[in-house]
DNA sequence: AGTTGTATGATGTATGACAACTTGGAGGAG
DNA sequence: CTCCTCCAAGTTGTCATACATCATACAACT
């Protein structure tokens, strides 16, 4: 009953099926807003139960790609085949891996930073106020500040008035989150008081330029502030190499 | 027979259980690593058929929560919950929208610009040069060179050695393709020539940047470009108004 | 001890039936 | 003729059952 076509890879017949239709939908054979055949003409035409398809279209609609109506048909939605942007990192973590993502922060936070020191509110002010003052209450308790930091910087990026520099630099920072909090636990007692210190005051430096409206000002802080972190990074590594 | 829990939105009994298997997942009672409980048991768990159960199960897989391996179980994927990074325009395509968009490429490429000033192989101002010469020729025939335009920004972003940067880069472009020729398309014969003409200018001098390993000129001369580019959208879409 | 066989439990697939929903058109009321 | 109602056909959503395939643990055999 089996045709030959999938016959190799009995396996997973649903991701083959998911395979060949998402391909023909990318190929533009399926334009956006078309029905494609119902679910028992996909039976028919691949040779494999209704199980297998429903299975491939719940995957299809899981990846945006259709849109499924109840009683009507399967639909191929509107701009299918972008597939979202998404840092593919194998596993481990290596030091040139968390440069480059790094990399990409300072490109983002320098700009966000000019932005936003020519587009913040009061209220962005006050929100960044707070984000550095539970900065140093977690400081004085031993604390990651790692929280309060992130807020920090995500509220200058908010403040841009741009939603996509705050979208990608949640993003990228989920991505490094877990890493530094494991570098930061790396150093012990006084050095990482004095580490956490140097960070405040690179932030105060950035807060600074934005009170003033400084763009320039508060690009050059900015990018100062995430070019030491990368120093800090090799550092760190270089160390934990060592022991 | 059916729990009380769901019962009044009968529709979509596979999402419910999606929302109540990724709810407990990102909340942390299961954690990565974890093996969730068998089909069977979900089932009872439920009150729902195991065809609900598989098709939340697949939908978890789309969504890269978990990871079902045949004959053993379901497990949670370590990193689970971060969500990937993409623009939810909503179809209509302000003016606002693009701009904001841009102001994303602006950061990034002018960065890029200069990371690859630095770094740019030989084999990259060759590629790099081919673009060119098809931008040239695609404008000779009267054509948006919109592709050959594409194939330059993407060459320098990989110049960078980051290849996030290239990624992130290909998927803002995706998002504002169609409409960027739109816009080029209204304009016509003449204009559209000496505008074409300046664009391959403003490119010969980025990539002479690259050449002479001269970071930031080459981080200016691509801000100047795409601010430019930013104004030329102001200026058509004003236009396009009055019309 | 080391290998093989087998039992068990898990996911993958097939099949048939019925429920819920949408749409379009037949048929009656006005 | 027009409009409304209602139903019938077609499609997706859910259920139930059975069997196939895979992975693992443990017993049995050499």
């Amino acid at each position: 009953m089996q045709t030959k076509t999938t016959a190799r890879q009995p396996r997973k017949l649903a991701h083959a099926v998911v395979e060949r239709l998402s391909g023909r939908i990318r190929r533009g054979e399926f334009k956006p807003g078309d029905k494609l055949p119902t679910e028992s003409e996909i039976t028919r035409a691949f040779g494999v139960s209704r199980t297998v398809v429903r299975e491939a279209m719940s995957r299809l609609q899981a990846a945006e790609l259709v849109e499924t109506r109840h009683g009507v048909g399967t639909f191929v939605r509107p701009g299918a085949g972008r597939a979202p942007f998404r840092i593919h990192q194998v596993g481990t973590a290596t030091l040139n891996e968390l440069i480059a993502i790094l990399e990409l922060r300072i490109s983002l936070e320098a700009e966000a930073a000019a932005l936003a020191a020519e587009r913040r509110s009061k209220a962005d002010l006050a929100t960044m106020r707070r984000a550095l003052d539970a900065f140093a209450r977690q400081v004085a308790q031993s604390k990651d500040a790692v929280q309060a930091d992130f807020r920090f910087h995500l509220t200058i990026a908010r403040a841009t008035g741009n939603r996509h520099f705050a979208d990608l630099i949640r993003y990228l920072g989920t991505m490094l989150f877990p890493r530094t909090r494991v570098n930061s636990a790396q150093l012990a007692g006084e050095k990482r008081a004095t580490y956490l210190n140097r960070v405040n005051g690179e932030h105060e430096k950035i807060s600074e330029a934005l009170e003033r409206r400084a763009p320039e000002a508060a690009r050059m802080a900015m990018r100062a502030h995430l070019e030491n972190s990368r120093e800090r990074l090799r550092r760190a590594y270089r160390t934990m190499l060592q022991s």
